[in-house]
DNA sequence: TAAAAATACTCCATAGGTATTTTAT
DNA sequence: ATAAAATACCTATGGAGTATTTTTA
């Protein structure tokens, strides 16, 4: 039994003629009587009785058909949904990303993604690097975004334009107040910060280590900083600063909303800007959701570099 | 899509493994290699991630995987369902009689069907000589008994032993008390029958023109027979001869339980035996359900020939 | 006589086989 | 070194075609 001999046997049964099937089909006549002939050896079943020129269902004619209906209707299904998969009219796009990217710099290319395709859906895992290079490895999520360097080899990487990172103050903070007028050299200087309160993400965060170690480079002990605030996310981070709790480091993008609000003042720190990177299985065939999604950041880095 | 290209990507899919597939389906490797590659080919799609040397399913494949699954289990039910029919696991046979054949002479051999293929049902359809030829002739039955003559050539007909008609009394009516101790020859004759109630099924019934048949046969003219009761139905009759309203003639099978009760006293009519006819479209296929009840009748007749 | 299905045959596409290569563990 | 899949190549079966025959309305 062959899907060919059902759609055959379907068009004979529903005109009851051979001739005026072979005619739907592009086909001739002989090869529907022999489609006809196979079905009914395979099965050692007549399925039409041949009476005088026309040809009838029989009982097992009429039960074929009803058979070779639901599995053709099923199979048409089944077509239909690979192909709109292949359509990119429906899918699903699994992302990994860390903190800063996953927070600030893939939602709105997400919503945009969204908005372009609206029938991939898009499910967003943030965790640290090593959570979604496992992610990655594995297959849990299709493309990574991160901001550290991955070595592994299994990856395809891409270098995106990343953030900056800044340091950062509130705006009616006592120490911004003092840096009035000053340059930014004479800010941005281990003097200015020695005697300065920190708010920070905990330790062992990315984001901690991060400002721990752009704050060595200016020449400040991490052992000695003066931290009143430990917080467990980066929006905490950045509504305790703008409370004037303290001055951090973080993201641009991080504290894009407050430096536009008036509530941070911020100054760029040296060698601080971070590409970020993309991350791809190089064994796992490239969906085409995922294809498309990687298009729409080349086009939004060429539309950045334009404006 | 084949059906075979959905069976060897299934085996795949539920092995991830394209050489254990191959073995399990006692087919070579790269057979099955060029199944998968003919299916990702054919829609555009990957079904597999080919990591090294082991392979995962990718979303389109476990769709498909889904998919396959319901359109094989359909096959697999409809060809069960064919095979089935074919070894008379399942059907239906419709049969078409004439009054005393479908009131007395199948039922017996109707109920020995359906012990021995008990997923069989029968559909019997009483109807006259006429009816019995039209539903035979369109298929509404398969196999149709008559008691008549049925001329037209489509039909194939077999010739069954069949019934006799007898000259029916009961057992206390007058005349029967008239007849004790005479001979046969004496009590079947137009003299003995001249001045007798009648009882008889309806004018136009193929009973009551048998019986007036019978008795111009005879020597009674049958517009002169002194009808007490016209009755519609065989049981009818036979129940108010029974109750000594009148004589009739009628099937040896209708009278048989009357006697064998002792409430009815028969006499055997000259040249009363009559054949019945099973009539069967020349060009329907006999259905396996219809072959098995002709080789059933055909026993009973080689059984009551052999007793 | 015309229309429908079956039959006879020829041809080619493709599914499956064997042998081998490529790749990763 | 081994195991798995892909590739190359060959063969044969079966599906489709053309031409023809058979049958019946």
């Amino acid at each position: 039994m062959t899907l060919e001999q059902l759609r055959i046997f379907l068009a004979v049964a529903e005109r009851q003629h051979m001739t005026r099937a072979a005619e739907a089909l592009n086909l001739t006549q002989p090869a529907v009587s022999a489609a006809i002939a196979a079905l009914e050896d395979r099965h050692g079943l007549p399925l039409f009785h041949r009476i005088g020129r026309h040809i009838e269902l029989t009982p097992a004619g009429g039960l074929l058909m009803t058979e070779a209906q639901a599995i053709l209707r099923r199979v048409a299904e089944a077509e239909r949904a690979l192909g709109e998969l292949r359509e990119l009219r429906r899918g699903h796009l699994t992302l990994a990303a860390s903190q800063t990217v996953g927070n600030y710099w893939l939602p709105p290319i997400m919503s945009a993604f969204r908005r372009q395709f609206p029938a991939i859906t898009l499910d967003l895992v943030i965790g640290n690097t090593e959570q979604v290079a496992v992610a990655v490895k594995n297959g849990a999520a299709e493309l990574g975004i991160v901001e550290g360097l991955v070595t592994e080899a299994q990856f395809e990487q891409l270098a995106l334009p990343g953030d900056s990172l800044l340091l950062v103050a509130g705006t009616q903070h006592p120490w911004t107040r003092l840096q009035q007028g000053r340059s930014y050299r004479d800010v941005v200087t281990s003097e200015a910060l020695r005697n300065v309160d920190w708010v920070s993400r905990e330790q062992g965060s990315g984001t901690r280590q991060v400002m721990e170690t752009v704050l060595a480079d200016l020449g400040l002990d991490p052992a000695k900083l003066r931290l009143t605030l430990e917080l467990p996310s980066n929006e905490a981070v950045r509504l305790a600063v703008e409370a004037n709790a303290g001055l951090t480091v973080m993201s641009d993008l991080a504290a894009e909303v407050g430096i536009a609000q008036g509530r941070l003042v911020a100054w760029p720190l040296p060698e601080a800007e971070r590409a970020f990177r993309l991350l791809r299985h190089r064994d796992y065939h490239r969906s085409k959701a995922a294809a498309a999604f990687m298009d729409l950041i080349a086009e939004r880095r060429a539309g950045a570099a334009a404006s």
